[in-house]
DNA sequence: TACACGTGGGA
DNA sequence: TTCCCAAGTGT
């Protein structure tokens, strides 16, 4: 895999996004990438203003009830990532003197930090090299270097192998490298609709050399929503959210109509710290 | 390992 | 309209 094709383009293509700015801080960058998952960059960027400008360091956060973090989360999605960027705020400053740790495994053991965010935040923040394999940069992969449309369902060794050993030995460099391939995965090397003929590297494309087949693994799984206890909980939630404080239960009651699936899911907000219980029978965001 | 976990937009 | 996907993590 060639790297200076693919460094030379996304110098000139890659997006101005605020996280990538001179002045972005480790925090910035950790919140950008917290909330980048799953969801699209369009979705994140007024979010993350909001929280930038409430919160620019992982004390402010810290300070705040955890409920204020699932709030200022809005519509984001999985808003359990919202309570554990709380959580993260509130290690950062109690065992890192509030400043973003830039050592790899003191990352990974802050909540919400898996292992691509660890190497992420390492590599953007701190301009290490580490292979920060995403799904854009699984697929880059998949179809430049095995020849398929889809990288397998889950990662594998094999792929994470492939990922360091294309990394530039240089540190800056392969954190350049890293946000590239993860640039050209975004905005060229599309799931849907790849545009091929502004690929940088398309003549070492093994996927496009083969004429592009089509995807012929095993059947990838939709994810069903409608009807689930995910869209009842992001019903109760919402409630919450838009409310200015405690509400009575017969409120949260009208969003769902089935009570057996509307309690469980409620319960499993409590669980999961996202709902607060109180003594006189009302529901908040929590403390 | 497989599954749960939100939301909204494009094809 | 329905399906698929978007910078994953925790259990």
């Amino acid at each position: 895999m060639p790297t200076r094709p693919i460094l030379d383009w996304y110098a000139e293509h890659q997006r101005d996004l605020p996280w990538r700015t001179p002045d972005a801080t480790p925090w910035s960058i950790l919140v950008s990438e917290i909330m980048l998952q799953q969801t699209p960059v369009v979705r994140v960027l007024p979010v993350w203003e909001e929280w930038m400008r409430r919160w620019p360091a992982p004390e402010a956060l810290a300070k705040e009830p955890s409920g204020e973090a699932v709030r200022a989360w809005g519509r984001l999605g999985y808003p359990r990532r919202a309570l554990r960027l709380h959580a993260c705020a509130t290690a950062i400053v109690a065992e890192h003197g509030g400043e973003v740790p830039d050592d790899h495994a003191e990352l990974l053991a802050l909540p919400g930090i898996g292992a691509y965010t660890a190497a992420a935040v390492a590599s953007f923040a701190f301009r290490q090299r580490h292979a920060v394999l995403d799904t854009n940069v699984r697929r880059v992969l998949a179809r430049m270097r095995s020849g398929e449309e889809y990288p397998p369902k889950a990662q594998t060794v094999a792929e994470l192998r492939l990922a360091e050993s294309l990394l530039p030995d240089d540190a800056p460099t392969a954190a350049t490298w890293a946000v590239a391939v993860m640039e050209l995965g975004a905005l060229i090397c599309t799931a849907r609709a790849p545009r091929c003929a502004d690929c940088p590297v398309i003549s070492q494309c093994r996927w496009y050399l083969d004429g592009k087949p089509a995807y012929d693994g095993p059947a990838r799984k939709g994810q069903s929503y409608a009807g689930t206890d995910r869209q009842c909980r992001g019903r109760l939630l919402a409630v919450l959210r838009d409310a200015p404080g405690p509400v009575e239960k017969p409120v949260l009651d009208v969003v769902w109509a089935d009570s057996v699936q509307r309690e469980r899911a409620l319960d499993t907000l409590i669980a999961d710290g996202l709902v607060d219980p109180l003594d006189d029978g009302r529901y908040a965001l929590p403390r």
